[in-house]
DNA sequence: CGCCTTTATAGTCAGAGTGACTATTAAGGA
DNA sequence: TCCTTAATAGTCACTCTGACTATAAAGGCG
């Protein structure tokens, strides 16, 4: 932090535009998925890209984040205010953006399987689409999403985090696919019970001992997510390196 | 990324200016240290703050970091870009600076024991500091600080990062002595030897097997840095929690 | 020159945690 | 009613770790 050039005022140099990116993930049918815009305008226009949009004046990236979450995805304004939103990184590179100098910070959020999006905002169109199986995004948006792969994968090992994909209350099942998915691998069963219920505070059975019946085996329990937020020791993923 | 606001003039809306802003640690005497710089001006004018400045319109927040850095340290620009500088996250409080609205990405950087920085740049006065024994710095340095200190020590616990610490050769008492200082723990000598060594990559024993005589002890057994970057399992630092 | 201190290095042992299993229970469907 | 599916219970060996003890090799100091 040292003098601004050209003695501080604030239109005499090249100005730089502030973005927020959103990857916003959520596990459906046993793949992850990712909400994409499609852009109504060049440049880029017709491919698909991370929703986001301009930090305005007077707020921080993370108000403009969860502004524009809500926009995208129409949920309330406090059901997106209660939602895990973990700052990624920024990405800076002078030529990513062919319009002017735009700097933006990323934000990957997680939430739990939602509703087709209506496409509010300015996006022409707006959808999930299986992470796996993805054109070209725009601008820079295959490495913020790669990115925010990598680290919501290496966040589930050492953190409570994976029960942000999941409903209120979900079975033990539920919350070893959102593993196995993010993850890409197949998790043994008895271990996996084994080390979510025997950590502290990362889940809690619901009262009452209630079952989810209506499915093909035997009903199982429904948990809630627990007060930890940290995962000692680290549940890791097999096989040393990431996806 | 939607539609920049006015229609993509640059100068039609309130700008953001956005800066750079280094956490650089270094580990001396059994003490963690980090680089700070006193400010020549107001705000703030006379409380150190992290050193750092602004991005320049053709350059990444990473090229405008290691500038600064090397500004800063006197350092060459090629000990500098090889240096290991990680970005921490993105700080865009609205009133963060009473001047005008800036955004500052923070990078922590780790270096072995360097000698007193020269001054250089806009900074009035430059010079290494206890980390534990700092009073406020200027803008929201202190949070930002104390968010690169939390980051290095997880990053000990599941990286190899600890050896940027170190000069290129170095024995296990000084690697451990990283550890101990970043963590503030003690470890057990024979069982931290004991995981660094079976960590394959992790270091390598230097040519020929010499050793550090002069010290006070046994002469110990020199390393460097090995190949590798990621610790499977992790070296957890005991009892749970950071500091 | 012999001790004492200091630091490096070697090794031991018990307990926690994990991976790879097998077995049993309880639902739905043909 | 049997078969399939999924949940749950439990076992066993192996790895890794924390807490130790023991030995080796330097410097300092009487």
């Amino acid at each position: 932090m040292s003098t601004a050039p050209e003695g501080y005022d604030p239109h005499a140099f090249e100005p730089f535009a502030v973005t927020v990116d959103l990857a916003v993930f959520t596990v459906r049918g046993g793949r992850l998925h990712v909400l994409l815009v499609e852009r109504g305008e060049d440049p880029y226009k017709g491919h698909w890209a991370l929703p986001g949009g301009f930090v305005l004046p007077r707020e921080s990236a993370e108000s403009a984040a969860r502004r524009e979450l809500a926009e995208e995805t129409g949920l309330t304004e406090s059901t997106v205010s209660a939602l895990h939103l973990e700052q990624l990184r920024t990405y800076s590179d002078p030529d990513r953006d062919p319009r002017m100098r735009v700097v933006s910070v990323a934000y990957a959020a997680l939430v739990p399987d939602l509703p087709e999006p209506r496409g509010g905002g300015d996006a022409a169109n707006a959808r999930w689409w299986d992470a796996g199986a993805l054109g070209a995004l725009a601008f820079d948006h295959d490495r913020i999403l790669a990115d925010a792969h990598d680290r919501i994968g290496a966040k589930l090992e050492y953190t409570c985090l994976a029960t942000a994909f999941c409903p209120a209350e979900f079975t033990l099942g539920e919350l070893q696919q959102v593993y196995e998915t993010v993850w890409g691998v197949e998790l043994d069963r008895p271990n996996f019970r084994r080390k979510v219920l025997t950590t502290p505070g990362f889940v809690q059975a619901v009262e009452g001992s209630p079952r989810r019946t209506g499915g093909r085996g035997k009903p199982a329990a429904l948990y809630r997510a627990g007060a930890a937020t940290a995962l000692h020791p680290p549940l890791l993923r097999p096989e040393g390196r990431s996806t």
